[in-house]
DNA sequence: GGACCCATTGTTAACGTTCACAGTCTTCCC
DNA sequence: GGGAAGACTGTGAACGTTAACAATGGGTCC
């Protein structure tokens, strides 16, 4: 009894012999290979029952080459985004089988992003997801051209790699063109940090929307997604004449620019609109809850892992896709008619 | 040069080979072991180098019986707190040297927390942390004492564990005191799920408070984290008399009190004082910007991997540790005197 | 009834590392 | 100068699985 603890995990051989039979056979069992005569079968299960028997998923990886681990690599976790799609990534690769190996970067230089490949590849995954929403990310990725099947989130203009990505113009376009069928002359804009391409798309977005009413596009006032950010974008917006209509280009700053209109007097939506962009689950009880564009970060995981598998699968065509999801439009009560 | 695609990555023989050695030669420069001449180490990392030899991890795990990776099971990584709690423990993981291979469950099951830990051990992860705020994870895992180094954040009552949490009780008395030391009458409450450790502890802190100074407790409304049904206890509380204090289990749930109060006429703080628990970085922006209880939720992190790696490295020792981050007080503006 | 196929099982050899042990060659001390 | 200690290196055998191939036995088809 008292060795009991010390007693070594069974091994395939263990099993076989309990159940009176080759550990080929058992590995044939566990890896179920047709041709096992089903009486022998459930010895075999029986076996392994009994002893307790676990397959060591190290040794089948050293000689399947196949760890059946994914890799993911994404910018500040922290954020709703990224969050929620590194989450819709772990429920789609576990639901297929896959473990999830993860490294968050907390900033994204090239070589940061080298690092993490290059980590990752050395323990073996058989595929990496990089939620790469920098531009200088997306370069890095495309440079790289790694051994390994890649897909990158929101990535940017494919080089080499597989993207999987929110339609940021349509996005911005969304949102634009909702406060201008309310009647608004223009709509500013307090956009993201120049160097993410979610930033872009959504600033590309808004200018078509308002090139194509024959309106010229105000100069957008810089964020870097914070509610800070957005706090001090709102007082500027505040102090200046003719502002009717605001698009920022996420909810978190919405959030900043409406405490600050709340702060300069300035009521929301009555004196002017505004429209955010995520649909954090905050936003629907902000005052006032905010209207915004809804990204399926959920379908957004779940694709790049589709895609991801069809790559690792299905060696030989590198097909590299582009899948594209559509954002929604979310009415709330931010904005109004002019 | 066609076929240079398919050559076969290099392992430690070719490199033994190329540098004139043996492959233990190799395998001891690669260990940092001390008895090898500096001429042959030199020698030994010019031919990998000339390679491109990347030692193989898998091989390696086999023979050693260590990973260097590390499992942790979560529930929901979209919400806030767990989202930075895994942030932090990834980090301190990392610049450890070790990988981190991560679930996220959405319900937190006895049998979802076993097959987490099932799955993990499977995969020969060297220690698990379980983000697991749960009463019912925490009692499984008790149970379950597995095979693992394992550490549990916010684990309560340690049963054979380790625990790294924050003090939630102390956190509760910090919002009722200051809210009692502007002079309100009571304090009401908009608890956590009942199943929450986090829940029961700041509930726990509340009362106390409230016992201290000679009050009995008013019955508590429930909620469940999230925005709406903080909304729904605001609304409630604004239709009752004598409401001046409430202590808002977390943010998210204070946010729809404020809304709900917004909506029904009810000035915060001039009426009614709010603190919530958490301190997101949205906190700041409500309308008013909130007083809160902050959570080091960092230090959980690197605190819980500290603990993990102790209980790893040193085999032998089993000193069950418990380690408690203190919460701080964080005062804004939607407290006032009474 | 002989050839052949297929289902079922076993045997042996990888996979790429580290561990245990056995050398060999210095060096140093009495 | 003999011996021991220590530095350095090599040899063979694990680790626990799957892959490749061989072997056995029963059935089918002409």
């Amino acid at each position: 009894m008292g060795s009991s603890q010390t007693r070594r995990m069974p091994v395939m051989a263990d099993v076989a012999r309990e159940a009176g039979v080759s550990h080929q056979t058992v590995s044939r069992v566990l890896n179920e290979h047709p041709n096992v005569r089903s009486e022998t079968r459930t010895r075999v299960l029986e076996a392994i029952d009994k002893l307790g028997y676990r397959r060591n998923l190290v040794a089948r990886a050293l000689v399947t080459k196949h760890s059946r681990t994914l890799g993911v690599v994404s910018f500040d976790t922290t954020l709703y985004g990224p969050a929620s799609t590194v989450y819709g990534i772990e429920q789609a690769a576990r639901a297929a089988g896959y473990f999830v190996s993860i490294v968050s970067l907390k900033s994204i230089d090239r070589d940061g992003v080298r690092d993490a490949l290059d980590y990752l590849a050395d323990q073996g995954v058989d595929g990496i997801v990089v939620v790469a929403p920098q531009r200088s990310a997306a370069q890095t990725l495309a440079d790289l051209a790694p051994g390994v099947p890649t897909v990158a989130v929101e990535g940017g203009e494919a080089g080499d790699v597989s993207v999987v990505c929110v339609d940021q113009v349509e996005g911005g376009r969304l949102a634009t063109e909702h406060l201008l069928s309310l009647g608004h002359e223009t709509v500013w804009h307090v956009r993201g940090p120049s160097d993410w391409l979610e930033a872009e798309g959504r600033v590309a977005g808004w200018r078509a929307a308002l090139a194509q009413a024959g309106l010229g596009a105000p100069e957008p006032l810089a964020g870097d997604w914070s509610p800070r950010s957005g706090y001090e974008a709102g007082r500027s917006l505040a102090s200046m004449a003719g502002v009717s209509a605001v698009f920022v280009a996420n909810d978190q700053m919405a959030l900043g620019v409406l405490r600050a209109f709340s702060e300069q007097g300035v009521k929301v939506p009555d004196q002017v609109s505004v429209v955010g962009f995520d649909d954090i689950p905050e936003s629907e009880f902000f005052s006032p809850p905010l209207t915004t564009i809804r990204q399926d970060f959920d379908a957004v995981g779940r694709n790049s892992i589709e895609v991801l598998l069809r790559q690792i699968e299905g060696e030989g065509s590198h097909a590299c896709e582009r899948l594209v999801v559509p954002p929604s439009f979310v009415a709330r009560a931010s904005t109004a008619r002019v």
